[in-house]
RNA sequence: GGCGGAAUAGCUCAGUUGGCUAGAGCACACGGUUCAUACCCGUGGUGUCGAGAGUUCAAAUCUCCCUUCCGCUACCA
């Protein structure tokens, strides 16, 4: 094998808050995938994936079931590694967060950053707008006021330390411009640059004081780092680095990473706030971060609370591995969510791998066992049409491999299969019953059969990227060895003679959509009763505020108010400008529920207000008070209303 | 509200620097075939290429405007 260099890849690590769905596990699949056919095309590769096992969630969640929150990420972690090696995932490392020497080299890190004067101490008092939940530096501040709503900034209780971004953003900018391959897809480039860098990035606190379940600041052990450092340092802690100078020969082998792959929805961490740290760390960036889509179930994202979770190991149970493989892999077009559905699964299933390929590899063994006991032999009666066959299967490579280049692992495969539907046609071009008729055309089906077998090799040993067990599989039935990369694009490495198996097993098998409807419907509850199920088993945790006193509490003055007319605001997507009736008066009220209640819908409600906060104006328009709702985890809201009939204006006390 | 993207066959999408009768896969229909997992091969679309206007010899492809969706972001008292 030629050796192409060093690649080191690395999929973001799995939040271990709880058991990872298929949309989850498909990330490591497409880097598997991508993984693979790098080695294969003779990269030395490091892959490397993980856990993110810190947190006030982790905290939570432990805390409810009794266990301390390192046996729920042991758990949980367990849990990660099993589902990704049943998919067959090939990495060579697992982080975990809670790894002691990763823990240290932050607290290192951290350290470092701090000394060289990157990261400072900064605390909330007098900069700590509480509604904004933001905190400001000195110079932030507008008029001594919050830059984003103008009202004042109170003095808080908890001191943090912060990341001093502004000061690398230059560099980054020009990083960013200069690179034009570093954020993929190239779409997710301008979002970056134009919402955060080129506006003006802010200063981003790296220490908590809320919660213990984090990696305690050795120097100010009352805080733990927070989330960023922590998570994104494991792309180069597991390898080897050292914040003392003494990095391993991993770390500088592999340094700086070829490829982060990561989901769309932390882009932003991975190309702003970890290329700034490592210029902080004075370390080369990463070569390039691919935010991938997302796959999706039905029509919403998936997530526990709506019960519409589907997960890898119940999947291969009904499909198996490859064939689960081959769906999250197929079905993700590079820059477009996929949607997965037991329809679609079924349907993938049974068109591409039951009929195109497992009915091929099938039917051309089943023919060399029936016309020469199995043996192959290459008889070299050549037609013309072979040429046609042996073009398409010698350029299969190389097309796939550009694909790959590109990242689009989806299209790549199409180009395999490509391969695949191509000996199909020439089966019936050159139909082989007709040749086995007659003794004079034996040798030509002798050379026919050989084509087919040969071709399938070259195919099966492309598929291995994809879906390792399957190819494996068809080559054993083959009695053929894996084709080396670089001889894919010849004809004729099958060794002539040899003889196939006697009895071809099937590689996948058709499914009929009404049954497998059936069983799912036997398995699982209806997706609402799921639902319901989900919110009362998991409840919900946010974060606790301060304790207050009663006197506190009397300060607030809630009402129950009927709307009387509703509208949405039009200078925004979210809003709706409420007129509620309060007694005698009408107060103008502005709410952020557009989303969830249409303007007619809120008419005649009764809810319940609080009425004695200070107006303010939200998107150009006045609101002198506010609606109470209640939040779930998907930020589904829900208006409170009296549980019996009562008169508007009445106190809620 | 700011920035950006998208609207093409029943479904999922391709359509390169404007140029021949607008394509692929799936689904569907018909025909052929029988080695094979009732499979494979072939054939079949009058699609207003979101609406409207413009530039051009020529526009799905460029410009303007409108509509609808989507992403990021702000806002969501």
């Amino acid at each position: 094998m030629n050796n192409k260099g060093k690649f080191y890849m690395t999929t973001a690590i799995a939040y271990t808050s709880g058991k990872p769905h298929i949309g989850n596990t498909y990330e490591i699949v497409l880097a598997d995938a991508i993984a693979r056919f790098k080695r294969q095309q003779g990269y030395d590769v490091y892959f490397q994936t993980g856990t993110d096992e810190h947190g006030q969630k982790i905290q939570e969640k432990a805390e409810a079931q009794g266990i301390t929150p390192k046996e729920h990420v042991d758990k949980i972690a367990g849990e990660v590694k099993r589902i990704w090696d049943l998919m067959d995932a090939s990495y060579d490392g697992f982080v975990r967060t809670t790894d002691e020497d990763h823990e240290k080299q932050v607290q290192k890190i951290f350290k470092k950053l701090y000394e060289k004067g990157d990261i400072y101490k900064g605390s909330y008092e007098g900069l700590y707008c509480t509604p904004c939940e933001s905190f400001w530096t000195e110079s932030q501040l507008a008029d001594g006021k919050c830059p984003d709503c103008g009202r004042e900034v109170k003095p808080a209780k908890e001191e943090a330390y912060f990341f001093k971004m502004s000061k690398y953003a230059d560099r980054l900018i020009e990083h960013i411009e200069t690179h034009p391959e570093f954020i993929q897809p190239v779409s997710r480039k301008n979002e970056m640059m134009n919402n955060f860098l080129l506006p003006g990035l802010q200063d981003l606190c790296v220490s908590r004081t809320s919660f213990r379940w984090g990696i305690p600041v050795d120097f100010d052990p009352r805080h733990v780092v927070y989330v960023w450092l922590d998570a994104l340092t494991n792309y180069i802690t597991k390898i080897g680095y050292d914040a003392d100078g003494t990095s391993s020969e991993l770390f500088r082998k592999n340094w700086p990473a070829d490829l982060h792959l990561i989901g769309k929805d932390i882009i932003r961490f991975h190309t702003i706030y970890w290329p700034i740290f490592l210029m902080a760390l004075d370390l080369p960036l990463p070569k390039q971060v691919f935010g991938h889509p997302w796959l999706l179930q039905g029509s919403g994202k998936m997530s526990k609370s709506k019960g519409n979770v589907l997960y890898a190991d119940e999947l291969t149970e009904f499909f198996g591995v490859d064939a689960v493989r081959y769906f999250v892999l197929h079905e993700m077009p590079f820059d477009n969510d996929g949607v997965i559905t037991w329809e679609l699964m079924v349907e993938r299933m049974n068109s591409d791998l039951a009929n195109t390929l497992g009915n091929l590899v099938n039917r051309t063994i089943s023919m060399s066992n029936k016309y020469f006991g199995g043996v192959v032999k290459n008889s070299g009666v050549l037609e013309p049409i072979d040429e046609e066959l042996k073009d398409v299967v010698t350029k299969t490579a190389e097309k796939a491999e550009a694909k790959m280049d590109e990242l689009r692992v989806a299209d790549a495969m199409t180009e395999v299969f490509q391969l695949f539907k191509r000996c199909n046609k020439y089966i019936d071009e050159t139909t082989p019953w007709i040749l086995a008729k007659a003794e004079a055309t034996w040798p030509r089906l002798e050379t026919v059969l050989y084509h087919l077998v040969e071709s399938i090799c070259i195919g099966a040993s492309l598929l291995k990227s994809f879906m390792p067990k399957t190819a494996e599989n068809i080559l054993k039935q083959l009695n053929a060895e894996e084709i080396p990369f670089e001889k894919l694009g010849t004809f004729g490495n099958y060794e002539s003679g040899k003889k196939v198996t006697e009895k071809p097993e099937i590689l996948f098998a058709r499914l009929d959509l009404e049954e497998v409807l059936k069983k799912v419907e036997e398995r699982y509850p209806s997706a609402e009763e799921a639902a319901e199920e989900a919110l009362e088993e998991a409840g919900i945790d946010i974060e606790p505020k301060a304790e207050i006193t009663f006197d506190d509490f009397m300060k607030m003055q809630f009402q129950v108010g009927e709307i009387i007319e509703c509208k949405a605001v039009e200078k925004s997507k979210k809003l709706l400008c409420s007129q509620v009736k309060i007694g005698s008066q009408v107060k103008q009220i502005v709410s952020g529920i557009r989303k969830h209640y249409a303007p007619e819908e809120m008419v005649g409600k009764k809810v319940m207000v609080l009425v004695n906060l200070k107006p303010a104006k939200l998107a150009g328009v006045l609101s002198e008070g506010m609606l109470l709702c209640a939040e779930d985890a998907n930020g589904e809201l829900a208006l409170l209303v009296p549980e019996k009939e009562m008169p508007s204006g009445a106190e809620i006390c």
